[in-house]
DNA sequence: CGTTATTTTCGGTAAAATCCGAAAAAACAG
DNA sequence: CTGTTTTTTCGGATTTTACCGAAAATAACG
């Protein structure tokens, strides 16, 4: 049985808000929440008596989780039931959700952007302002990218550090943009 | 009357998806993109007969896009009604949406986990694992906020030339952090 | 002012998302 | 195999969200 302490209820309950407002059902949001705070793993049926929702609920809301990688299975010795828990670092674990995040609904978007491009090109209609718009997204989302794809590339300890010196910021900007 | 190409359907469309999976109202989301690829201003009966919704439907959606600080109204000579128009450069409007995002839910949790430090400490209950989770929620919600913090004060031009050169970032971490 | 154009509010309805519980399926033990 | 535990599926109920249209409110005009 897990006993849930006021701070807890209160960091899942708010999770969930955070998880709903950004497109995350609410419910999916605080199981992670939950098995985040929690020392063990926790198994479905501990989840679903804890925050008192269905088994089933439960069910589908850790194979939503586990499809973001965000969520693993363990099994306990002598016991049959599969056993559930997260990645403790915070830091990687936004790097998943914001990979995810990228592969689910920014490359799409690309894709779209890239489409229009060129149809807008073949038909040569007279859609100039659109065109413009159209390519304005375009390589804002394709700069995005990139710089994503540049800082994934960056070992989180040394991201952590370079996010700790952010205040330096400003002057690197200065160095940089001036060559 | 405003005639929606195929191309703007697509987008309009897309762009629709894309705010629902980000936890933004479907249709608000399609009469942002709607007045971003309009070369003019629109009125909300236009809006409404474009995207075939009804006109109180396009009056809500209207002010929550003001809300959001990504809409405006104009007045032409002449004509009594509104009409509304979004800031055509798409990197200020992705910064003025972080903002609002930022202020309205990182912020908010920032003082959900302060107050869950205070409180843990206050009862120095035997939480000890919770409290090392909140902390380590604490120092990464703190430290991107000082990040973003520090961006959000470079100016969009430079912003656009400092990640147009993010093919440098590895070597300019590697300085920086050598320190 | 009274009239008309325009916008907003709001109660009810429709649609979508979420959740439950029963039943099926799967996994395992003996 | 058979029986038991555990997990998953799925149809329907419930809740939430989104949307419409009528009516109210506001603003502009003559």
């Amino acid at each position: 049985m897990v006993k849930l302490t006021p701070v807890m209820k209160k960091i899942i309950l708010h999770w969930g808000e955070m998880g709903s407002s950004w497109g995350i059902n609410r419910t999916v949001a605080q199981i992670y929440a939950l098995l985040y705070l929690s020392p063990d793993p926790l198994t479905a049926d501990d989840v679903s008596s804890s925050l008192a929702i269905a088994r089933s609920t439960v069910s589908t809301g850790l194979h939503e989780l586990q499809s973001w990688g965000v969520v693993k299975v363990l099994h306990v010795l002598g016991d049959r039931r599969d056993h559930f828990t997260t990645m403790k670092d915070i830091w990687e674990i936004f790097r998943i959700i914001l990979d995810e995040r990228k592969r689910r609904e920014i490359d799409p978007t690309l894709e779209v952007l890239q489409e229009s491009v060129s149809e807008l090109q073949i038909q040569g209609e007279d859609q100039e302002y659109v065109e413009e718009r159209v390519n304005d997204m375009l390589d804002f989302f394709e700069t995005v990218s990139v710089v994503y794809e540049q800082y994934e590339k960056i070992p989180t300890d040394r991201l952590k550090d370079l996010f700790r010196m952010s205040n330096k910021l400003s002057s690197i900007v200065e160095q940089v943009t001036r060559e």
